[in-house]
DNA sequence: AGATAATTTTAGTCCTGTCTAATATTACGA
DNA sequence: TCGTAATATTAGACAGGACTAAAATTATCT
């Protein structure tokens, strides 16, 4: 993740490739979802992708959208780790609540050297995730292993455990919070219906919790050991 | 203090305004007085104090300089408050060494929020000055009060303590915290030489240490009691 | 006071990153 | 497979911030 003579991408490239990053399953990003993602339009994005093409950190193919070079992906994990860290910093020790993390990040991790990211990460015992359960890639760009699944995808009777919330709305989080769908969390399902993909699932103390197919699209789950 | 509705400045008003702030003594700022501290050419900031006056953070006169408006000292100020709190926190949490904490806090004090400021203040515990000795505004953009002196401007035989080092460049930095020159320690000023202004003042170790006029004017102390 | 030096401003250019409107391409449903 | 809908791209504009070169103003020194 080294970074020597190389001028720091600015806050908006950054911006780009980890939208590109996140946007991408395993292939190409597409404009729209890009666009989408960022609250950009989307000649914007063919903009960029162009731009990002020539600094070498995307290839790019119109209308077929953009995948990241080596370089491109080093530098979207290298800000996905700052963001992570920043946000694990500003729970525990800044006292700031589960669902307002996202947005302060947001905007230090393109402020922040590597010094700092790197300070932070010991400070903070060199965690694997953050405090919404996403995985913070190592300083070489390395992600933990990934063993959850949504929970849309799961199948009633099984036993999980929530290992991640993928959602940025603040809005959203505390709602989730309140219902103690969190990290940790213990899960029995009880139906996933297959009509419009709402699911049903049971926590420990007994509560039922019904959720629609976005919602539970975005609780990632474990299973159980 | 308070920022109600009204959009963050970016992070180059920012740097002009505190540059204002620091450049004007008690009047108007120059241009080349703020162009050489932000190096920057002279035109750069013609152009930006035209474009604060019309935003309201400073009065402008050609040929005669600007100074800071309430708003624009208000903004000024803030950042300052934000930029020494860094500073602290670095060096305090996060193993930062004295000269390292300026540049990095630099570009933090443009992205962090109120909110972060406050949180942070509050885990140092309100600080009054930050690790270099430099008063550290208030919420309100209330500064403590200043008994300082420059070294340069005492007579010889006084008996005083530093109580802050005004320069930012890391090699000088350096430099004296080496020689222990650094908030607090105690100093007997042996001769300040009127030909060049050279100052010879004696540590408590008996250590005898002879700085030019420039260093010796960036050095503030107090007399002690 | 006049000449020269220092400082400032103006004029014009450039780059980044955004937008809208118009056009082109691709995907999809009948 | 054809027509419409969705997606993408191009073209052109604009704001923020920076620069250089040239012109103007102020300061300084004899």
């Amino acid at each position: 993740m080294g970074n020597l003579g190389v001028t720091q991408p600015s806050a908006s490239v950054g911006n780009y490739l980890k939208a590109v990053w996140e946007t991408a399953g395993s292939g190409a990003a597409s404009t729209k979802g890009v666009a989408d993602r960022l609250s950009v339009s989307s000649a914007s994005v063919t903009n960029m992708f162009a731009r990002l093409q020539v600094m070498g950190l995307a290839l790019y193919e119109p209308y077929r959208g953009a995948s990241l070079t080596r370089r491109g992906l080093a530098e979207a994990l290298r800000l996905v780790r700052r963001h992570r860290l920043i946000e694990t910093f500003l729970l525990e020790h800044l006292g700031y609540s589960w669902e307002d993390v996202h947005e302060e990040a947001e905007r230090l991790e393109h402020a922040v050297s590597d010094e700092f990211t790197e300070r932070l990460a010991e400070l903070l015992g060199h965690p694997e995730r953050d405090p919404h359960g996403a995985p913070i890639p190592a300083s070489d760009g390395a992600l933990p292993p990934e063993d959850s699944q949504p929970l849309s995808g799961t199948e009633a009777g099984g036993r999980f455990i929530v290992s991640r919330v993928e959602n940025r709305d603040p809005a959203v989080l505390t709602s989730l919070r309140g219902l103690g769908l969190v990290p940790g969390r213990a899960l029995r399902v009880r139906e996933v219906r297959a009509l419009d993909g709402v699911v049903t699932a049971e926590d420990e103390g007994g509560v039922s919790h019904v959720l629609g197919a976005p919602l539970a699209r975005s609780i990632q789950v474990r299973h159980r050991v």
